[in-house]
DNA sequence: CATAAATATTTCAAGCTTGAAATAAAAATC
DNA sequence: GATTTTTATTTCAAGCTTGAAATATTTATG
């Protein structure tokens, strides 16, 4: 009955906000350096840099709600920057046989190369940002994640 | 030399990059979530909510700078989201004695209380949504995020 | 086959976000 | 005290984001 000060054990759900807190920050925080570097180093978007990462993985190309559901963002969204990309002769609609409301998105050569360099100076920034992790950090932190993220992809229920 | 199937040791940096992707995922389903949950039963905005959230804890008010850099976002960020607080009788801009440029923000007594029902119910929405964490995952997770944050709030060099 | 339901995508308005430029006032320096 | 620098904030254009409504097609049903 004595309130200790502060290592009082918080009821689980407290702590469950407390994570989640800690844990966007650190994502705010990492994702905002990122933007920074792409927008300086090379003056592109993570929005854009997103969707060519997703393309990137997929030569035959990606349906546009492919791309959508991939990124886990509206579908007026990707057409807005599939449209930018295009114009800028980095990315290709090309219609799908048999399915004409479809159309499938490539990214051209000019695409891809930029994509390589942009994606190659990525992972260097990352492994920089999180530099203060070492191994066993990072592979216990990749545990937890791995258990935290199939708990939320089974929640997905509410995305519908 | 014989490349083995999955577990082969990949390079630090690899693996950073795979926690990141993670991390980033997580976040973003549970931030989309709330913000889903914000929009349908309350019909309000996750960056609305966090202003809010911030002035609550100040009950004096808050600088429009300071509002910005608690929440990491820009300044001219928070001069749209407060006039719109603003204008709903939720905030109260005052002016600051002594220094003609500034300006504190309080929430009214309106914004306290509208504030304090969705603050409950946020709580309740976290403690669903990471349910599926029991006690000794959450501490776990909590200790890493305190190892993270302070390696990043060091590197916020980066941000200036 | 005709109609209804489902699917793929775009359009749109409203709001969020950034970074840069503009204003205005305060503090520091000469 | 005048000038320069710094600080606090707003304005703005461009781009991102969502959710809802509109289009166009395809698939399923009667």
């Amino acid at each position: 009955m004595t309130p200790l000060p502060q290592t009082r054990p918080q009821p689980l759900s407290k702590e469950r906000l407390r994570l989640w807190l800690k844990l966007l920050k650190a994502s705010r925080l990492i994702e905002d350096e990122v933007r920074r570097r792409l927008r300086r180093e090379h003056d592109w978007t993570l929005p854009r840099f997103d969707v060519m990462s997703a393309l990137s993985r997929a030569p035959e190309g990606m349906k546009m709600g492919e791309i959508s559901k991939f990124l886990k963002v509206s579908n007026g969204n990707i057409t807005g920057i599939v449209d930018r990309l295009t114009e800028e002769g980095l990315a290709l609609r090309v219609a799908v046989p048999g399915d004409r409301r479809a159309q499938r998105v490539r990214l051209t050569a000019k695409g891809q190369d930029l994509f390589a360099r942009h994606s190659a100076e990525h992972e260097v920034w990352i492994d920089e940002i999180l530099g203060g992790l070492d191994d066993d950090d990072v592979r216990g932190m990749i545990a937890r994640f791995d258990r935290l993220n199939e708990t939320l992809s089974d929640e997905e229920q509410y995305a519908n």
